[in-house]
RNA sequence: GGCCCCGUAGCUCAAUCGGAUAGAGCACGGGAUUUCUAAUCCCGCGGUUGCAGGUUCGAGUCCUGCCGGGGUCACCA
């Protein structure tokens, strides 16, 4: 039987056929009102002349007879199913994933998705998470959507802040390294940026007492003179700093790669700035030889976009060396070379970052890469403190690791203790998991998220931990039932549904739009929202309708609901990148 | 100052191309466990959708102006 998509366009043609002046749009029966489906008729109640009947039989009547009942209200045609059309809908659900839970809308499509792309200079913190969550449930949604898709990392390797690190650790760390501190290497590291931002706060501030204005003190600060040198050091190649430069950077990597693990995080991939800043350069010439770019009577090199509204762009420094927007052009270059047949190409990057997105894109588009358009910008909001942004420098920054130990201790003591203290670990985990992502996910990405430390995550509510809990509760039902809950081929449908019933039914029937939706637009919060309601109805059901105390055929029939709302709840939690625990 | 994003219940968020009486969670008050896991369910309380106009059968949604918050416009990354 065919499942949303087909089921509508398989309508459409019948309204076609039928010579429907106006198709009419079809969406969800909002919970108040009868029904499952509605039909929008309002431009064709105009072009009949307001003559409901004639609306009611032209539209209705091509449907067939899975149609119960079609009530016409201002303007709305309400469709309700017969019992024989859901549970040929259940049979068909629990035989056939395609088109239900993975769909084939993208099949043959690639694309390449990029995040969390950190710097190494510290550890990850929770804005990165949130890039995280995004980026890992955008890849999967679009996998379920039939995609192939890469996930690749950026690193952010070089530059003035790794320096300062690389001092941080040379004047108040050496020789220790992390394992010596008993730390995370990225915190190890991390500590060392800090120490340097302290001292070299502490220089600008004597230099400014002494009658230095703090521009030039930020400059002048020995510390800061220190760390350019090293940074010159590091252009030149001097193997020394080099070799300083790749110890620190893989005690980061470490870190990282413990983090990643933890959050079930894999890369095919993984783009080095150190390595494309250069590519970044020859594309800069290349447009400068074209004729597209132009130099500066310093030696500087710009792009005028000005005619694009943003304004001009400098692309390389006077003296030679690259800007940031230099590797990002030879990054997306390199992107494309080797894989030239992606569709998207995604950037899962802050909204701090649309201007500059947007200058990247126009640059590409002049320098006549014929993929600039096909780049995305997935642009999300910053995750704030109730005091405002979380800034390192001055130590307001929630720490991603922490607050994954945070969640599983506050899971833990929620979980049921008649299980073993390891297999209460594991729970504890995947519902600590389960509320932070949830929580990350659950609000439109471009939307500022305000986390309050003192309030903590919910564990209960619009949460996540309440859709891993109806998952629980389907899958122990569902043993507890001990039969196969494809017997209902085998068994007639029950005559009447509860309207609890139907309610789910109606819920799980929309599954795979609202997985289009979530894909298509880049948007977890969409199935997010769809997963919570989902479990309400779910919840609701469970509740108020016997399952196993149920006669025939009525308990056959709820056995197979339940089944299939296990599935559907499970490729939520999948796209959301949420853990589904087996009891809770 | 220019450009971009946001503004909905006390708080955090929804609202399916412009559609029906703007819905949830938290908080607060009340109720449900001889029944499949109470991380649940039911009931109540809670709104001039920032303000003022405009477009139309219909506006939280689109247009114009204003107010408020954030971001950005670096030879930082």
């Amino acid at each position: 039987m065919p499942f949303w998509h087909a089921l509508l366009k398989q309508w459409e043609q019948a309204w076609r056929n039928a010579d429907l002046p106006v198709i009419p749009r079809v969406s969800l029966t909002p919970p108040d009102q009868q029904g499952i489906l509605t039909l929008n008729v309002f431009p064709l109640l105009k072009a009949y002349g307001g003559d409901t009947k004639r609306v009611i039989e032209s539209v209705v009547h091509p449907l067939g007879n899975a149609v119960k009942q079609a009530e016409l209200i201002k303007g709305f045609i309400n469709l309700s199913f017969t019992p024989s059309f859901w549970r040929e809908f259940l049979i068909s659900a629990l035989h056939e994933p395609l088109g239900y839970t993975h769909l084939d809308l993208a099949q043959g499509q690639r694309l390449m998705i990029e995040y969390p792309s950190p710097n190494t200079n510290k550890p990850l913190h929770l804005g990165h998470l949130r890039n995280l969550c995004l980026g890992e449930s955008v890849a999967r949604l679009w996998e379920r959507l039939g995609a192939s898709v890469l996930r690749v990392n950026l690193v952010n390797d070089r530059g003035i802040h790794i320096s300062k690190s690389m001092l941080g650790w040379k004047k108040f760390f050496a020789p220790q390294t992390p394992r010596d501190a008993g730390q995370k290497g990225d915190h190890f590291v991390g500590a060392c940026y800090v120490a340097f931002e302290k001292a070299y706060k502490a220089e600008v501030e004597t230099l400014i007492a002494r009658g230095m204005s703090e521009a030039d003190a930020l400059v002048q600060a020995p510390l800061f003179q220190e760390a350019q040198s090293l940074l010159q050091a590091w252009e030149a190649g001097d193997s020394e700093v080099l070799a300083l430069w790749k110890t620190m950077n893989d005690w980061v990597y470490e870190g990282f790669e413990v983090t990643f693990k933890r959050l079930g995080v894999k890369f095919d991939r993984v783009y080095y700035e150190s390595e494309t800043y250069t590519l970044g350069k020859a594309i800069v010439r290349e447009g400068l030889q074209q004729g597209i770019f132009y130099q500066a009577e310093d030696g500087s090199i710009w792009a005028d976009l000005t005619s694009e509204g943003l304004g001009r762009k400098v692309l390389l420094r006077r003296d030679g060396t690259s800007v940031y927007i230099t590797q990002d052009l030879g990054t997306a270059d390199l992107k494309f070379k080797e894989y030239p047949d992606l569709t998207y190409s995604v950037y899962v990057i802050g909204n701090e970052q649309d201007h500059h997105m947007k200058v990247l894109i126009a640059l590409l588009r002049r320098l006549g890469r014929p993929w600039a358009d096909r780049i995305y910008h997935l642009s999300y909001g910053m995750v704030e403190l109730p005091t405002g942004r979380m800034k390192t420098r001055e130590g307001s920054v929630v720490d991603a690791d922490d607050l994954l130990d945070e969640m599983h201790m506050r899971a833990y003591e929620l979980t049921d203790e008649g299980v073993s203290d390891t297999e209460r670990h594991t729970i504890a985990e995947m519902v600590g998991q389960g509320a932070l992502r949830f929580y990350l996910l659950r609000t439109d990405p471009k939307k500022t998220i305000v986390f309050d430390p003192t309030e903590s995550i919910d564990l209960k509510g619009f949460t996540g931990p309440f859709l891993q809990y109806g998952y629980v509760r389907a899958k122990r039902l569902q043993e507890k039932a001990g039969e196969d809950p494809l017997s209902l081929s085998k068994a007639p449908a029950p005559d009447t549904l509860s309207p609890p019933e139907e309610s789910l039914l109606q819920q799980l029937f929309a599954l795979p739009y609202f997985l289009e939706s979530a894909a298509r637009g880049f948007d977890p919060a969409i199935l997010a929202h769809y997963g919570y309601e989902l479990t309400r109805r779910f919840n609701e059901f469970y509740q108020t309708v016997p399952v196993l105390a149920a006669s025939e055929p009525e308990r056959t029939f709820r056995i197979a609901l339940t089944a299939v709302y296990r599935r559907a709840i499970l490729a939520v939690l999948e796209g959301l990148a949420i853990p589904p625990p087996e009891r809770m």
